[in-house]
DNA sequence: AAAGGGCGCAACCGCCCGTGG
DNA sequence: GCCACGGGCGGTTGCGCCCTT
């Protein structure tokens, strides 16, 4: 594209892409895959460059593209993982599947930022707008850059958190998966906690555990307090989306676990576990009962509101209507056990 | 009906990173 | 170590549509 050698050595068209553009383009890869993308136009006999065609291929030729508009899910979802990863539009499209950063990011340029400013939170710290002092140019500059966040930092990570041995260890240790042991798994101990962490961070006090004493798992020191971002969540392998929200992981330790990434993990294994707020496991559940779990998506849409959605952490933010209705249900859920979605160790969030 | 503003979206821009020579 | 290049990403721009005045 511009600047690009690719795109200065000849004359190139730039703008829109016409219907035979795209007719030529969706051949060439169909058939052939696209290979080095810089002699995709040549070989598909297009005027364009190599970085337009892969745009081109990527935002909107792809086959497996989702069309129309986000659902709420999807929208709670980004919100989500915007709070935990910033703008870091890729790897938000890595739990949307179907949609694309580019798509993602102008849904949330255009309308989410929009909607947390009417309920009272600033976009760019997921904080209330009363705690943020200065105005949104301001704020802005509390998100890490794209590169900041690539040297390590987390989102609402503190940099005292950050472990010396931060390393490629996190990486490593990040395919495997404890889970057979009857530990947890990296990829779960991963998408543990984060949300709680943050609060703890961000509202001063201790976190739930300390990460040096988790049996086990040294690595997930690392991977916690530095999490690389090309690994948030582990690599497991996502088989398939039981909703927009939650992931059915499987890794190679033949462990097939739910997960939402907002610190509920579900684990089906010959022995199913709930695994709780306090990090250890103590409720066997029935693979009927995790199933029952995961497929309910009005239960389980509650536990992805996030806690201001819900008005527990800003008094100011208007109380999710959902919530209330589901205020039984959730009550429900805690006689098994369940975590309340806004309380942490007793902590209300 | 025309002008203007807001909005959503597609595409470009500029930068960074990884890789290979 | 340096450089060229390809690929990828987040930020930004500009166009077209729609609604309001």
């Amino acid at each position: 594209m511009g600047g690009h050698p690719c795109c200065y050595k000849q004359k190139l068209k730039k703008g829109l892409w016409s219907s035979e553009e795209d007719g030529k383009l969706l051949n060439y890869i169909t058939q052939y895959g696209h290979g080095c993308w810089s002699s995709v136009p040549k070989l598909a006999g297009l005027q364009r460059c190599g970085k337009s065609c892969r745009l081109r291929w990527i935002n909107y030729l792809r086959p497996d593209l989702k069309r129309g508009a986000f659902s709420q899910q999807e929208e709670n979802l980004i919100i989500e993982l915007h709070s935990l990863l910033g703008n870091r539009w890729s790897h938000i499209a890595g739990h949307l599947p179907g949609r694309t950063d580019n798509e993602i990011k102008n849904f949330w340029n255009s309308c989410i930022k929009k909607k947390l400013r009417q309920r009272g939170i600033d976009p760019a710290t997921h904080k209330p707008l009363s705690e943020v002092k200065d105005d949104g140019n301001e704020s802005e500059k509390k998100l890490p850059t794209s590169s900041q966040a690539n040297k390590g930092n987390i989102v609402g990570m503190k940099k005292s958190f950050l472990p010396p041995q931060a390393s490629s260890t996190a990486h490593e240790s990040c395919s495997g998966g404890s889970g057979l042991s009857g530990k947890p798994s990296d990829h779960l101990l991963q998408c543990y906690s984060f949300r709680q962490i943050n609060y703890a961070d961000d509202m001063g006090v201790d976190r739930p555990f300390d990460y040096n004493t988790v049996p086990g798992s040294p690595s997930s020191l690392a991977m916690h307090n530095s999490i690389p971002v090309s690994t948030f969540p582990a690599p497991a392998i996502v088989a398939h989306q039981v909703n927009p929200s939650i992931s059915l992981l499987s890794d190679n330790s033949g462990i097939t676990s739910y997960s939402n990434c907002s610190g509920f993990s579900y684990c089906t294994d010959s022995t199913p576990f709930l695994w709780n707020c306090e990090n250890k496991f103590d409720k066997q559940l029935s693979s009927t009962q995790v199933h029952s779990m995961v497929e309910d998506e009005d239960k389980w849409s509650v536990y992805l509101q996030m806690p201001y959605l819900s008005g527990s952490s800003y008094p100011d933010a208007e109380p999710c209507q959902a919530y209330s209705n589901i205020k039984p249900e959730i009550e429900g859920l805690q006689t098994l056990g369940f975590p309340h979605p806004a309380t942490y160790n007793g902590l209300t969030l």
